[in-house]
DNA sequence: ATTTTATGCAACCATTTGGTTCCTTATTAA
DNA sequence: TTAATAAGGAACCAAATGGTTGCATAAAAT
């Protein structure tokens, strides 16, 4: 499993992906390309293209159902972003002590 | 404070500014655009335009010392991060009982 | 005083991004 | 069976990205 960890951080960069994202997962159940583009100011091929990026990164599973492309939202990879920012936590409101907390751990 | 989100989430969205990031906050203290640039193989003009994104995004301030620009990380920004993913956390691992889990917490 | 060092500014470049329109095809409804 | 609907492919476009080189300038070291 290659890690995926940039397309993640990809997918999620950009604030309409977030928003269709957002609302697959919310939704908590499949939309077809154009139930998800009837929601937002941008044409189904637009929204086709972040569909794209959100499954490269694994963030939404595609299915074919009949004449319907149906997207469904995985936050599991989120994980991968949780545990990166994790990681930083340490380092929060510490205009002073960056080095201590950081090296106790150590 | 106009929140940054997008900015922060564009920052650390590069591979390589996520490890300028990480080599400016792990080493706890400034370092000038070209001791930073001795560590990449990118031309110090590249670099500096990753300081930049990086510094609008809040997690690294700038300051001038004589002829030097010294660089300070700043994790504080990814709070907005650790949020922003944590409230998806209740979809993890969730094949099945996506909606209950969420209208329980509602 | 001269040279070296650290930086900034600006122009340039190829590629990616976020979006569009046009046209075709497959499936479903009348 | 004919019309309506859902979608895909491809070409196109302007702007942003990630990077470069060349040159000018300020500060520090010799």
């Amino acid at each position: 499993m290659p890690s995926k960890i940039n397309q993640i951080f990809k997918a999620i960069a950009d604030p309409t992906r977030r928003e269709i994202f957002n609302l697959l997962i919310i939704g908590g159940t499949a939309l077809s390309i154009t139930q998800i583009s009837d929601q937002f100011d941008i044409t189904r091929q637009g929204i086709r293209k972040h569909i794209k990026l959100l499954n490269e990164a694994g963030l939404v599973e595609i299915t074919s159902s009949g004449r319907e492309t149906l997207c469904l939202a995985d936050a599991n990879p989120l994980k991968e972003i949780s545990e990166w920012v994790g990681f930083y936590e340490k380092f929060w409101d510490d205009a002073l002590g960056r080095l201590e907390k950081y090296l106790d751990k150590e």
